[in-house]
DNA sequence: GAATCAACTCAAAGCGCTTTGGTTGCTTGC
DNA sequence: GCAAGCAACCAAAGCGCTTTGAGTTGATTC
């Protein structure tokens, strides 16, 4: 069923019938309802592809999701990132393209997108330092938001991100207020803004404290669950070995806890862990009282943010970038306690984890 | 830069340029070569929503996800079945048009997906029983893989799946011979057929070993890590706790494992886990010696196979379903081991996990 | 009674592409 | 020498929609 077939019909020439389902007011109510009523029966729904051309608007917003080429590693985060986007563009008639990309030819993907009109806009996921696709799309002119921000990029654009360097200060300082000393940073790839950040609101704390930054407990790579085991093992085993964790990623935090209890500790009491926490559906922090503390903010959240600021951008395009800085919560759970006063046995050590039974 | 601009520069005629960007015969090579380099040149791509206007086709293929209205969670395979099935769309020159949907009306989408024309075909993901939308699907005919089967339909469909059936049935005698006699099951929600498979490949091997079908020890819901943990723990302290766990992913194995450890038992010692394991590319199952013993089958490679299928009977409607049924490999880890000879103690027990270390 | 106006409705052009059904000029074969 | 065949190219129609500019009513005003 078509427009052509719908208002012959109806007995109505296409015009009205466009009209009247697109609701200009040039048409009487009573017709506007007759055709309304004729195009529910028929199951009739205007053919995208024709009216974007018609129109110039694509209807659809794409999402460039670059796949590491070095890794293959999916972030896991973009699953409930874009169920909250898609959230916002399906209650305003969009569709969304998603696009996985090798990120060496991330760029030939936007222009591709610009010169065919695939899309409206595009959000720009996981910005790296001096990232080079804000220069670009500011460049090509297509509508963009960037999930973070990028370091170092002097061009202005909208963005939305979370105050990534406060939330690692704040997560250091309450360590460090509870008497750690060492602190080992599982960070994310450094070359991703956020995970720069991060590690700066930690040396920052570190510093205010006195405390000496140490490269020897600053690790960063992809945030799988054996990264996070991986290096927590290797810094336990140092001759100073770390008190305490900053985690990237409770996936990360699930390695390092899987790395301490190897060793024969017990989280919470002989090492505690503060992990950052996306709020991914299938992966809660535990119930009532949180397994790990952590810093949090919901990505799914952040979707639906960007997904606004993006359609309000294509709205109106003259109105000028926009950004948003979510603060994220410091969620107190079971894996933090005070640190252990080391070399001496510890007669007066507080409980710190009596919810986790000791194995001994 | 569109084609009428394109072929104005070069002196020749849209049909021409056209045709020689297309690869017909009726272009000699010399203006073939001339067309390609200037398209090159003024980085011209065809607009693909007029592509889809004169073809017909829409070039895109739709993935519907559904989000659980409920739950609100959306399933962590997606990301990876979602890069496998994209790297195969963009080299055929297809884009990926996601849609996040709701699961009660997701059979409108659908149709609007026909009547708009806006992709040429679907991937049906996490099949039901009784699925409706295979016969929707078939009904309004709108080509369409199904990633996993839905018993107790009788409409033909193409599909691929894992042999669930035969991975738990092989799990469940993994353990068995073993020595465990009770195994809890941790199951996704049964209303997912894969689910369904699981639990009846589960349960005939407990028949044919003679031992009973105890529905206390199985459990369902939404595979979170929180799911595995509660229920784990909830068995544990069951009269007769189960020895052994059959998990459905390696999220519901970690909260598993938290339970366990919580419990003071020691994971391949006093209770032995097998898990399902997808291989999403962020969650690796350990090293060179897998932490969990588990069935393991790609879920991203499994994208990549239905996104191919599904190409191929768009190019081919006439061709008739197709199926594959993978089998998954039966990892062995550091998670399963001979079952504790319960109520006295076991001096004869062999040493079950040598790389976990004990912590007492 | 002619002129004005509001309220509807319509025919046709155009969005950027593909494809049908030509045309042109040059080789062939008999 | 001439019809037939062929390689290379082209004009124009059409895909399904929106939108412009132009009617067509019937009611209202002077």
């Amino acid at each position: 069923m078509n427009l052509k077939q719908l208002s012959k019909n109806l007995g109505l020439s296409q015009t009205t019938v466009s009209r009247a389902l697109n609701g200009y007011p040039e048409v009487s109510e009573a017709t506007r309802n007759r055709v309304r009523l004729a195009a529910d029966q028929f199951g009739y729904s205007p053919n995208n592809r024709a009216k974007g051309l018609a129109t110039g608007k694509a209807l659809a917003i794409g999402h460039v999701i670059p796949v590491s080429s070095q890794h293959e590693v999916v972030n896991p985060i973009f699953a409930d990132f874009i169920a909250g986007a898609g959230e916002i563009y399906s209650r305003n008639g969009y569709e969304m393209t998603l696009c996985m990309v090798d990120d060496t030819n991330e760029e030939n993907i936007y222009r591709g997108m610009k010169s065919r009109r695939s899309v409206d806009g595009v959000v720009v996921h996981s910005p790296r330092m001096n990232d080079t696709r804000i220069p670009l799309l500011n460049d090509i002119g297509l509508p963009f938001v960037v999930h973070g921000r990028a370091t170092g990029t002097t061009a202005p654009y909208s963005w939305l991100d979370v105050n990534n360097r406060r939330a690692f200060h704040r997560a250091a300082q309450f360590l460090l207020d509870l008497g750690h000393r060492r602190i080992g940073l599982l960070n994310g790839l450094e070359v991703m803004d956020f995970a720069f950040r991060r590690r700066s609101g930690f040396e920052d704390a570190l510093r205010e404290n006195g405390l000496p930054v140490d490269p020897d407990l600053m690790r960063s790579g992809e945030m799988t669950e054996n990264f996070g085991h991986k290096h927590t093992r290797d810094m336990l085993h140092l001759h100073h070995p770390p008190t305490a964790f900053l985690a990237s990623s409770l996936i990360v935090a699930m390695g390092a806890r899987r790395a301490i209890e190897e060793a024969g500790l017990v989280m919470g009491r002989d090492v505690s862990i503060i992990t950052h926490d996306d709020v991914l559906s299938y992966l809660g922090n535990g119930g009532d009282v949180p397994i790990f503390t952590a810093t949090r903010s919901s990505v799914r959240e952040a979707g639906r943010r960007l997904a606004e600021m993006l359609l309000a951008e294509i709205a109106c395009p003259q109105q000028g970038t926009q950004s948003h800085l979510l603060e994220a919560e410091l969620m107190v759970g079971q894996s933090t306690g005070p640190a252990p006063t080391s070399p001496d046995p510890a007669p007066t050590l507080p409980d710190p984890a009596p919810t986790l039974p000791d194995p001994t």
